[in-house]
DNA sequence: TATGAATGAGTCTTCATTCAT
DNA sequence: TATGAATGAAGACTCATTCAT
């Protein structure tokens, strides 16, 4: 994968070959999709396979069984992502309530907005099924994203931005709306009758103000309330 | 089924006649631990027979199919509490801030901590599979929910002991945390890794003091975040 | 199944029951034949059940797998018959002689002849993919059939009909034929060119007397080489 | 095929052909190791290739089918190695008796005890599926080798070494236990439980003791049983 | 009403075979 | 000639559902 990528710039592999090393993301993909769709079990092994334009032989060529391309499938969306965002991150200069507002709203643009969510839904669905999967979950995702916002709440209470609080519930305020985004927008926000119940920006507008208002070391008149 | 249960309160059945008709809501009591635990397709018929303690053949003579019992469970288990929850709901009398607390703590209690809230988690990872499930759901559970702490956030505003809000997006931010809280303890909340990474009473606390701190119309110094 | 049995002849059940208790065994001959005549590879599940008057799936009710149905084809057939022979075997009374002749008849009346002769070319067809149902025909019908015709040859040795001779060596001489045969018959012996190559009886009765010939005592003018 | 052999002996290929042509031999032998390890069904054409060191493409170029490969296989083992045995079979000189010893020894050196006697186990496992195969080791093996055993046979009639017999009887009595050892050795000899339980070369001592005795024209004090 | 034996459509998975390179 | 990615027919096995008792 490393040297190919390289000299594919000016050497394109046979069509054959290249075809090859796509077919495992292509299959990714329409996964990611299908599982997020309609769920795991409810998911055919065929249907994945057409949907990335190959037969239903080739998904197994890649996929040891369904439920390891349905682990693929998580893994594969989640490494790919984390590392770029947390670079992007930590580049940010600013005050704490800024660099917190910054934070979610990258959380949103680039997690919730996007398909990367229905990972969430997914994985909250079928945790019990797929026990290794949660713990997979829980620690390269959930556990670094508390890491990522717990530093910003810890930035700020020691520049005295913040008001000293219990770090950790305060963690849990911050990305428990995002959690329910996700799951939110991938269930019931595709019923008709509540569609547009949430109104996602506007909802984490409302919900950081309030946070903040909150924790703001100067009673600052938070508007927006 | 529906008008069974307003009948029921009235005339209690002749106990041989009762013993009868239990036998569906012990399928569905079973049903909602198996679809909860599993999920629907994962779920097999006969293992929720067999845990109601009939066969496989009587669980097809009370429900025309999974689907059938599937959607028996949702509607049974929300129809039959809210009604109740909403009567000794309007009892209270007290300030609004405090009437808000006793609606989340109630909440909690009565739903969350419960059984109950497995339905939510239930309705959410089927919400695709199940459109008309998810607005039964919608409109059984969350319209009146929403409506029952809207009430209470225009009474506070009414009486000045809230600044004037939006008050639907406030609605939001009350009852978001509440179906999160679900969804979490029936799936991550499951798993030895994210076992006691949430506290539902503290996070519930402290949203509730970071949000009351938000809108109530003296900056009256709410501690506890 | 011990109880049942008695009442029948007085009770019969209900057909259904009385099918249900007959499906097993209905399953047992026809997997037999097929197993026999095809391999275990060979053989289609469905094959079974249709020749069993059956559906695929009832196959699967009452054996967990296709290798589950194998292993019972062995176990039933052998199980089945030995203890029987073996009775019946212990009652001959004569000459040492003639108790070996009428024993290796007796085999090929009771198992060339018949169908159980299949399992023997089974096992041995398959003895490598089943390892352990090699090592339970060694122990349940080689072993056991090896100790029968072991006590006929010591009672010659002992009444000194035979001369002394290398007891286990011999076994050996009177089994392998009747192994042999059986494989023959359900192999070559199947296929046109090879039909009449070989007359069983004749080719045991040879057998026998070019053996008696040469252990008996005296050294009797045995003739029919 | 078969006139390649002829060829072979005289002109051998230049060496870059040789490699070349030694492809499908190499393939052939994998398969047989395999087949009399597995049985046809359960060997898969690509073990088979891998073990050859090619892909399975290239079998597929050298094969027309699985099936094609199979018969490729016992044709192929049992046609290069018949006429050099016969050669130097005809080559021996003695009485009879010795000559039947030698036989019978040279059968187990050099069918038995090689690989090649998994053919002889190939062939009577899968011979129903594959009659086609099953005529040719009939007209192939079978009758040549039984013609080889009848002259040895017939030779001592005719010099009064044997005493008059039923010749095409006796000679099942000598091939017979070939065939079985040949059987049991890829059998049940595989299996723990049997693995000692047959000496072969004091099986094939014995038989010929026996034989001998029996068929000798004077009553010759044969020993060694 | 209750049972549980029977069904067969539906799904995953394998593997011989093809074919573009 | 050699490769190995791709195919899809075939087969084991599951499970919701039916129905005779």
């Amino acid at each position: 994968m490393t040297p190919r990528n390289l000299i594919d710039a000016f050497t394109p592999a046979p069509i054959r070959k290249r075809r090859k090393e796509a077919r495992p993301s292509e299959l990714l993909n329409a996964a990611l999709d299908l599982f997020v769709e309609k769920g795991f079990s409810a998911t055919r092994a065929e249907e994945v396979a057409t949907r990335a334009g190959v037969s239903k032989g080739t998904l197994f060529l890649y996929f040891q069984s369904k439920e390891d391309l349905f682990k693929a499938v998580v893994r594969e969306n989640i490494v790919n992502h984390f590392p770029a965002w947390e670079d992007e991150f930590n580049k940010f200069e600013g005050s704490s309530a800024d660099m917190l507002r910054y934070a979610m709203n990258f959380l949103w643009e680039r997690i919730g907005k996007t398909r990367a969510s229905g990972i969430t839904k997914l994985v909250m669905s079928e945790a019990q099924n797929f026990p290794e999967i949660a713990d997979f979950y829980q620690s390269e995702v959930i556990k670094p994203g508390h890491a990522m916002i717990r530093r910003i709440l810890e930035r700020g209470v020691h520049s005295g931005e913040f008001r000293p609080l219990d770090v950790d519930q305060a963690v849990q305020i911050v990305i428990a709306p995002m959690i329910f985004l996700m799951m939110w927008k991938h269930s019931m926000g595709v019923c008709a009758a509540s569609a547009n119940l949430i109104n996602a920006e506007a909802f984490i507008h409302m919900q950081l103000n309030t946070l903040l208002h909150g924790i703001s070391a100067q009673d600052s008149p938070v508007t927006g309330i």
